[in-house]
DNA sequence: ATATTGTAGATTAATTCAGTCAACAATATT
DNA sequence: AATATTGTTGACTGAATTAATCTACAATAT
């Protein structure tokens, strides 16, 4: 019950893309370093998110990638659902005729509700969301806690 | 992100188990063959849950195991627990100290909080409960809407 | 013209998992 | 006591998935 490497990459990816884009496009390179992903898997990570029109990338010298929306109008949703798929923890949750139990089975309907739950979370969480959290924590790094 | 067969055959078996049972303990054989699940299959799954004292188990001829504990008091996150592990997607929301980044890293708040999700959803599911969904089920069987 | 950067397909190595085989242990029934 | 029935355990196999690399190619700034 693990999510993919490829999705723990994928965020952190687009999330150090969020974080270093200015004007000019990041190269894969540098994320690749940044993040300690090997730029060959990272380069593998990147090709369905511009397939989906998420990310936008040049070639060339200074080229690079670059997100092609807003930080505030990607959600996690999305970018597990490109690079992981659906979040149902059963195949019949999303597809019913899989199983001749399906319409009967109770506990089917857990396990949609488990989706439900885990999409809650990743639909309201946004890129710009990480970003802000990002922010928070390096200004109040390790916070400890005091009793009087 | 799939779960296992193992969690999910183990889940409908525990069901079946609790739906069926009476005085005398149930047959694996028997919850084999209604749940279409190998019985040697079933075996393995079963031996987790004799261990953590969520079944018990009696051989011989009219033999076959039994739930230890009443229906409602057993959760499906125990269930899941014991067949299938924890429910983190990613490895360091358990263990931070595999990752050097883990304290800083906001994704892994993010797969905190989903695992907090899921669980939510299977603290607050027990098998009595899933009695009743089937009961309810068997009732009132595809419910059709009516539009006037 | 060339170095740099992204694109894409094929391939490999490792891991995990579902499922089976086989030998064994306990006990109700006769 | 003998036997059939049922649970217990460990070893093993085959398949599928996945992470990661290798290789050749395409585009473009300088």
């Amino acid at each position: 019950m693990k999510i993919s490497t490829r999705a723990r990459y994928g965020t952190r990816a687009l999330l150090d893309l969020a974080l270093h884009q200015a004007e000019a496009p990041v190269s894969l390179k540098d994320i690749a370093k940044r993040q300690e992903i090997s730029l060959q898997y990272l380069e593998h990570l990147v090709t369905p998110l511009i397939t989906a029109g998420m990310v936008r990338s040049v070639r060339g010298p200074k080229g690079g990638i670059t997100l092609a929306k807003s930080p505030a109008k990607i959600t996690m949703s999305e970018i597990i659902q490109l690079l992981e798929g659906s979040t149902a923890l059963v195949e019949c949750v999303d597809n019913p005729k899989l199983c001749p139990r399906a319409d009967s089975c109770v506990t089917r309907d857990i396990w949609t509700e488990v989706k439900d739950a885990v999409n809650g979370v990743l639909d309201s969480t946004t890129l710009q969301n990480l970003i802000e959290r990002e922010e928070k924590k390096r200004k109040t790094p390790k916070q400890e806690m005091y009793y009087i």
